[in-house]
DNA sequence: CGAATCGTTGAGCGAGGTCAAGAAAAGTGG
DNA sequence: CCACTTTTCTTGACCTCGCTCAACGATTCG
């Protein structure tokens, strides 16, 4: 989980509701997360609250940045959060292997926002929280961090509320659903799934877990 | 217009309804649209459409493939089509002067994905349609295609819809609505934004045309 | 142990979807 | 240029999925 070679690495530490970045300041960093999870939001005049990305542990946010974006919407700390600082500048200083893993996340960001568009758009209640769980439970599992069929899941209701673009209420209700179909288990911040191909199809996703 | 330089460069035309790629392929070249527009789309088993990008003429169609992507979605011609190819191996070839435009279309991507992602979230349809509206204008009008308060708008209401997560019918309904309010003129395939600014805030966008 | 925060459930409502049918454009071939 | 077909646009009637409002129970945390 090391940053680029040869360039000063820092660790940096963040607790919930904690600021990463603020829209249109021009970040001198951006983090690789090693433990705990941020998201991206955009907050509306009237409240509305979307969230438009996840990083979980093993994440960079944002890895853009290092091709000179800077930070359209904000991004907030979720749970306890420790990371290492990444210079923006450092794209020529570092090893081709993590130049090659920034690269890889941005493209991997473009493809799952791509994804999310679809699910947004044209998807229903159960199929976004589907999608999410899976999205979620699958990219802890490529970090090692799912053990057996479960993981953590630190989101509230109303966090996974403004990732899909339900109400908090309407997510309860399709979560009570779900568990009944026995889709899930999920209860104090972790994540079961029996059955992960069922869980996709639910969601409308390709069968072809990637 | 030119693609990279010091590179090959062949003209390619599309047909309405043409692929430009198809889901999964390895590309071996992306395109510089000269003239036409594209849409990237995903269909779901049960006839369900998303369309998670639009590429107008001036854009690339699609940039992170020169950084390793592939196509995770299908792209298909809306109108005819005169693009460049620009080889996707062509990476280090280029001049600093087409790298840096390849890596803020990249950008630029992520941002525009992001702005999609609240408003298929959070917004009305009425605001939906707003914001693609002036997403299209405000985009034209950069690449030196618009005229006076005035672009061309090839899209029919179902590919509107499909942009947007809505439906035909209820697509043309807002469009009737928005006639009404005075926040647009369209027909014909050409679309005319009599106050800018007004519709950016019908479609809860911020003030600052960027 | 008190105070937030978070989760759960019910009742009623409304924005947008569905179904259907016809009018207007736009494309096609003779 | 004109029949013919196909696509696109428009409008009405009705319905449903998800939202709103509200109350209360369960957790979590200081």
């Amino acid at each position: 989980m090391a940053g680029l070679a040869a360039v000063a690495e820092e660790r940096i530490f963040f607790r919930p509701h904690q600021y990463l970045a603020r829209e249109a300041e021009r970040p001198d960093v951006l983090y690789c997360i090693d433990e705990g999870w941020a998201c991206r939001f955009r907050l509306l005049g009237d409240g509305r609250r979307q969230i438009t990305a996840l990083f979980l542990p093993g994440d960079y946010c944002e890895p853009h940045w290092i091709l000179g974006g800077r930070p359209a919407q904000s991004i907030v700390a979720i749970t306890n959060i420790r990371a290492v600082a990444i210079p923006c500048g450092a794209w020529r200083d570092g090893t081709p292997y993590h130049q090659g893993k920034l690269l890889s996340s941005v493209i991997s960001m473009i493809e799952r926002q791509a994804d999310w568009l679809v699910t947004l758009g044209r998807k229903t209640a159960l199929e976004r929280v589907a999608h999410l769980l899976c999205d979620v439970y699958e990219r802890m599992s490529r970090s090692g961090l799912s053990y057996g069929q479960q993981c953590s899941m630190p989101l509230t209701q109303m966090d996974i509320a403004d990732v899909t673009g339900l109400t908090p209420v309407h997510v309860n209700r399709t979560l009570q659903t779900m568990r009944t179909m026995k889709l899930i288990e999920l209860q104090s911040k972790w994540l079961r799934i029996p059955d992960l191909a069922a869980l996709r199809q639910s969601a409308a996703l390709a069968p072809a877990p990637r």
